[in-house]
DNA sequence: AGTAATAATGAATACAACTCATTTTCACGA
DNA sequence: TCGTGAAAATGAGTTGTATTCATTATTACT
C-alpha cells in the first residue's frame, strides 16, 4: 500500500530537475526538448514565486497566486515541489546563486582585503535591502539540522559564504586581519551585522545611501583593523612595528654578513 | 452599520489591559478584583502561548492548542488579542521585558565597560539559545514601519536595547571604545553578530559552552579594542607576539655573534 | 433577587494548503 | 500517420486551522 502510494510527483520532479533515468519506462529517452520544457516550467514557477514572495512576503502569498502567475494549475506546483516551504527554499537557493555569482566576480576584480570586504559588504547590504522579503524566507525554512544539512539551500548558502571565507582567509594570510577570533565568528559578525543594519536602515523611512556607506565602512574598518596595528599602515603595506622588527633582522643579517666576509677574506688571504 | 459592528472584543481588551473607562456604562467601576481576574487570564494566555511557541514554533502551534493550555475557549483568545500574530507580539514583548530586567541588574553590578559588554553578550546569547524559537516570532511580526512604531513590541525592544546603548555611551565617554562609527551600527553588529553566532552554535549538534565563550569574548574584544590601541598590550604598546618574535631574533643573533666572535678570536689567536 | 452590561463560549464560516481521480500531452514504433 | 502507454497536468474535493458571531454565563450594582 505504502509502496503503491509513492508520489507520482517524484517522477515529474526527478525527470525535470535531476534528469535521472525514467523509472519504469523502456527508453532512457532522448527527451531533449521535453526536458527543457520541464526545466522551463520549473523556473517559471520559481520565478513567479520569487516575484510574489518578494512583493508580498511568504504568508500573504498563496499557492493559487503562484500557480496563476506561473500559468499552471495549482496541482502542478506539487509535482515540482513538495510543499510551500520547499518552494520557498528553492526561491532562496536561486537568490543565493545570483548573489554568489556577483560576489565572486566582484572579488576577483579587487586586490586588497579591505576593498574586497567593502565590496562584499555593500553588495550584500544592497541586495538584502532590495529583496528584503526574501530574507524572511530563511526563518520560514526549517533549520532542523538533520533536514537542513544536505539540502539545496544549505549548499547554496555555503557556496555564497565561501566567497567571504576565501577573502578573509587570504586577508589573514596577508596579515591584514587579526587572528584573534575564529573565522566563523567573524563571518557571523559580518553577515549578522549587515542584516541588523538593514533593519535599522529600513526603519528610517527613506533608504539613504549615506547610511549604507556608514554601515559598510564602519563594519569593514572594524574587521580589518588589527589590534595593535592601526588601519592605515605605511606605503609598503607593513605596520611600523613589523617594520621595526624587519629592520632589526636586516641589521643583524648585515652584521653577520660582514663577519662572514671578513672570515672568508681572511681564509682566502691565507 | 459599521459603527454597530464595532468589535465587542475591544471592550474586553480595553477593560482588561488598559483599564480604560467603561464605554456606555454609568459607573467608572471599582472593578478591582474583576480587573485582576482579567489580567490573570490575559497572562495565562500569554504564558500558554509562550510555552507552546517556544516548544514547537509559531507555525505548528494552533490557536486551539493555546486555548486548551490556557483553559479558555478558542473564541476567548480573540477577546484579548486581535489575531495569532498579535498574540505572538505579546509573547515577544513579555520576553523582552524579562530580558531587560535581568540585563539592567547585571549591568549595574559591573563597573568596567568590557565586563558589562561581556555580561550583556553572554546574557543575550544564552537567552536566545534557550528560547530560540521565540526569535522566529520576530520575523512573524510585521515590521511595517507604520504599524510597528508605537506598538508594544517596539517599545519593549527599545527598552531592552537601551541598556546596551547606555553601556556603550558610557564606554565612549570613558574612552574605552573607538568613536569611529555611529552607535546604531555598533548595536547592530553586536546583536546581529550574536544572533548569527547562535545559529552557528546550534548547527553544531551539541551546544558547547566553549563556543559561547569564544563568541562573547571575540565580539566584545572587537568592539572594545580601539584601533591603534590594542586591548591587551604591554607597557610599550607592542603586542606580545611581536615582542616574542623580536626576542627570538635577538637571541639567535646573539648566538651567531658569539660564534662569530669565537671564530674571530680563534683566528686572532692564531 | 433583578438587571443591564461585560465576558466567555463553541459551533459555524472562510480560506488556504494539499490530494487524487481523471484528462491531456508526449515520444516512440509500426 | 496513427496507436499506445507512460509521463505530465489538471482542478474539484478534502482537510486543517484561523477567525467570527449568535448565544449563554457571569458580574457589579441596585
Amino acid at each position: 500500500m505504502k509502496a503503491a502510494a509513492t508520489k507520482r510527483k517524484t517522477a515529474a520532479r526527478r525527470g525535470a530537475v535531476k534528469g535521472a533515468s525514467v523509472k519504469g519506462g523502456a527508453k532512457p529517452a532522448g527527451a531533449r526538448t521535453q526536458r527543457e520544457r520541464l526545466e522551463g516550467k520549473e523556473s517559471a514557477i520559481v520565478g513567479a514565486a520569487s516575484a510574489l514572495f518578494a512583493a508580498q512576503g511568504f504568508a500573504k502569498t498563496t499557492m493559487s497566486d503562484i500557480a496563476a502567475k506561473a500559468q499552471v494549475a495549482e496541482g502542478t506546483l506539487y509535482l515540482y515541489f513538495d510543499n510551500k516551504s520547499a518552494l520557498a527554499r528553492a526561491v532562496l537557493a536561486a537568490f543565493y546563486e545570483r548573489l554568489t555569482a556577483a560576489a565572486e566576480a566582484g572579488v576577483k576584480k579587487r586586490k586588497t582585503t579591505s576593498a574586497r570586504l567593502e565590496f562584499l559588504a555593500r553588495h550584500h547590504l544592497d541586495n538584502i535591502i532590495r529583496e528584503r522579503r526574501l530574507l524572511e524566507l530563511i526563518s520560514t525554512a526549517d533549520r532542523n539540522p538533520e533536514t537542513y544539512e544536505g539540502s539545496d539551500l544549505y549548499k547554496m548558502n555555503r557556496d555564497y559564504v565561501a566567497v567571504f571565507d576565501g577573502v578573509l582567509r587570504d586577508g589573514l594570510w596577508r596579515g591584514d586581519i587579526a587572528e584573534d577570533r575564529p573565522l566563523w565568528l567573524t563571518r557571523d559578525i559580518f553577515f549578522g551585522g549587515l542584516e541588523y543594519a538593514m533593519r535599522t536602515i529600513l526603519m528610517k523611512r527613506r533608504v539613504n545611501g549615506k547610511d549604507v556607506d556608514e554601515a559598510v565602512r564602519g563594519l569593514v574598518s572594524l574587521l580589518v583593523a588589527k589590534p595593535g596595528e592601526p588601519l592605515r599602515s605605511n606605503e609598503d603595506g607593513r605596520s611600523d612595528d613589523l617594520n621595526a622588527v624587519a629592520e632589526r633582522l636586516e641589521a643583524a643579517t648585515a652584521r653577520l654578513e660582514s663577519l662572514a666576509d671578513a672570515g672568508a677574506s681572511n681564509r682566502k688571504a691565507r
